[in-house]
DNA sequence: GCACAAGGTTCCCGTGGTGG
DNA sequence: CCACCACGGGAACCTTGTGC
């Protein structure tokens, strides 16, 4: 839910209100559930509630169940309650890793020379954030980037003694690609690179590909990564705001996880990201910006499932952010956008070899058009990729039910084991649960992204004994 | 081909610190 | 006291390499 749904989302929330908006749709007809509905929620947030609902019902279908049973208000509350926890667990655990890496990523080429001075992995950050001058550059909000790079120094004294705010409203210049970040700045088009930093390409590697993939190597991990683990088949915005919020609470000088450090605040800096992206009004800039991100997570622009494109299906209702930078690239977008529209209208102009496509023919022919890792895959998997359905749907219905191993069930694990109850199980023996194992277990296998990625190997005889007896060990261990 | 060891990655859990 | 957070260590899982 952290990394990939909503990194701030209070499952309460979601659970209670998810459910009306979800009765709400299906009774489009009938008003009487608007008062139960707060008036005053933007659609915005709405949809955000709404989408988290529906991700969490199919990362967990039968938790519906058990909603929709007024007797398990108990063991709802209890579900929520370790889940709200997790979140913050996943948060601060994917924090603590990173910090180890963060001195490598912030140099541009780390293999030939780190940042100076150096950063320390251990110990205080105090000497992170603004105080250190090439972090400074990258934690400079876009409005000063100009001063930032006539004076340095100077613009990093007045950011630390605040004379230039650092908002949520004004993204950091690591967003922005280039080496520093934001070399090649358009004041008119500046979306022109934006969510391509090197830092934050490092950082989403780090965190869905696995820490040895960050510097673009081969993953060196045996284990399925966080995109397998989490069925994740494409880039998505949600995806983008975890890994910029992660990427500047590392670079920060902060010591502890808040949502506010000074006047920035992480929340604000997180849906702004997730909004900018979402009601963007330049359809071509989000497409782009998209194939972009698969090509450096999955190496396939269409994602790591080449037929599952969730592109394209954004709502562009809601107003423009009242953000002065997002405003103003927003603006700038739309003007794009309206002179494409102009282009497009004027009488067609002979085509020099083939007739031009439309916008949408054009996005429809790059998603139709097979990947490379399509064209390679054997005929299962492309009968999958061409299935349509995200992977959390066909999820479900490639799970193999396998058999219950019921181990201790201690507080922490509680969530989670009723989270993967046999959801094909008779919903009448729900008081009596099939508990299976954590999801982490079954994922890579129950995945068809994943399957495609690793093959299932058939399970080796030794596994269980060599787990024994490394168990075994470290138990030993402990007992000293 | 099999058994085993080693190693990378993620998740889990306990502990200690801190602030309200 | 409680809630939240950082951190370290270990378990679990999986793949690869190696020796027989």
């Amino acid at each position: 839910m952290a990394r990939c749904t909503d990194l701030f989302c209070n499952i309460e929330r979601v659970i209670e209100e998810g459910m009306l908006l979800g009765q709400e749709a299906d009774l489009s007809d009938d008003d009487s559930l608007d008062a139960s509905i707060p008036q005053k929620m933007s659609p915005t947030i709405r949809e955000r509630l709404k989408r988290d609902y529906e991700t969490l019902l199919q990362q967990a279908p039968s938790l519906k169940v058990l909603i929709n049973d007024p007797k398990k208000k108990k063991v709802i509350d209890t579900i929520v309650a370790e889940m709200n926890i997790t979140i913050g667990q996943i948060r601060s655990d994917d924090a603590t890793r990173l910090r180890a890496y963060i001195g490598q990523y912030v140099a541009p080429r780390p293999l030939e020379a780190g940042v100076s001075p150096p950063i320390m992995s251990v110990g205080s950050k105090s000497g992170m954030g603004v105080n250190h001058p090439v972090l400074a550059r990258m934690l400079c909000p876009a409005s000063a980037r100009d001063e930032f790079i006539k004076n340095p120094s100077r613009t990093r004294q007045q950011l630390i003694e605040g004379n230039i705010r650092m908002t949520a409203e004004e993204f950091p210049l690591f967003l922005w690609e280039g080496d520093p970040p934001a070399v090649q700045w358009d004041e008119e088009n500046q979306s022109d690179g934006l969510f391509k930093g090197y830092v934050l390409e490092r950082v989403m590697r780090h965190i869905f590909t696995g820490p040895s993939t960050a510097l673009g190597e081969q993953s060196r991990g045996t284990r399925p990564c966080n995109a397998i683990l989490h069925g994740m088949t494409s880039v998505e915005p949600e995806h983008i705001a975890y890994a910029s919020v992660q990427a500047r609470y590392a670079m920060s000088s902060k010591n502890k996880w808040g949502e506010v450090d000074g006047d920035f605040n992480y929340r604000k800096f997180y849906y702004g990201i997730i909004k900018m992206i979402r009601e963007c009004p330049d359809e071509d800039w989000v497409v782009d910006l998209k194939k972009w991100w698969n090509m450096k997570i999955f190496r396939n622009e269409s994602g790591r499932d080449s037929g599952a494109g969730a592109i394209g299906d954004f709502n562009t209702e809601e107003a423009a952010s009242s953000t002065s930078s997002l405003q103003k690239m927003q603006a700038q977008m739309a003007a794009r956008v309206a002179a494409k529209q102009r282009v497009n209208a004027r009488p067609p102009t002979p085509p020099r070899s083939s007739p031009p496509l439309s916008r949408t023919g054009q996005d429809e022919h790059a998603l139709a058009r097979p990947s490379p890792s399509s064209h390679h895959s054997g005929r299962a998997e492309d009968e999958n990729a061409s299935a349509g359905p995200s992977f959390s749907s066909l999820s479900s219905e490639h799970t193999t039910p396998s058999p219950a191993k019921v181990k201790k069930v201690s507080k922490k694990h509680l969530h989670v084991r009723v989270l993967s109850f046999d959801h094909n199980s008779d919903p009448e023996e729900e008081s009596t649960p099939t508990l299976r194992r954590s999801p982490r277990k079954n994922a890579p296998n129950t995945n068809v992204e994943g399957a495609a990625i690793t093959p299932k190997r058939p399970a080796r005889k030794h596994t269980s004994t060599s787990a024994a007896s490394k168990s075994g060990k470290s138990k030993a261990k402990s007992r000293r």
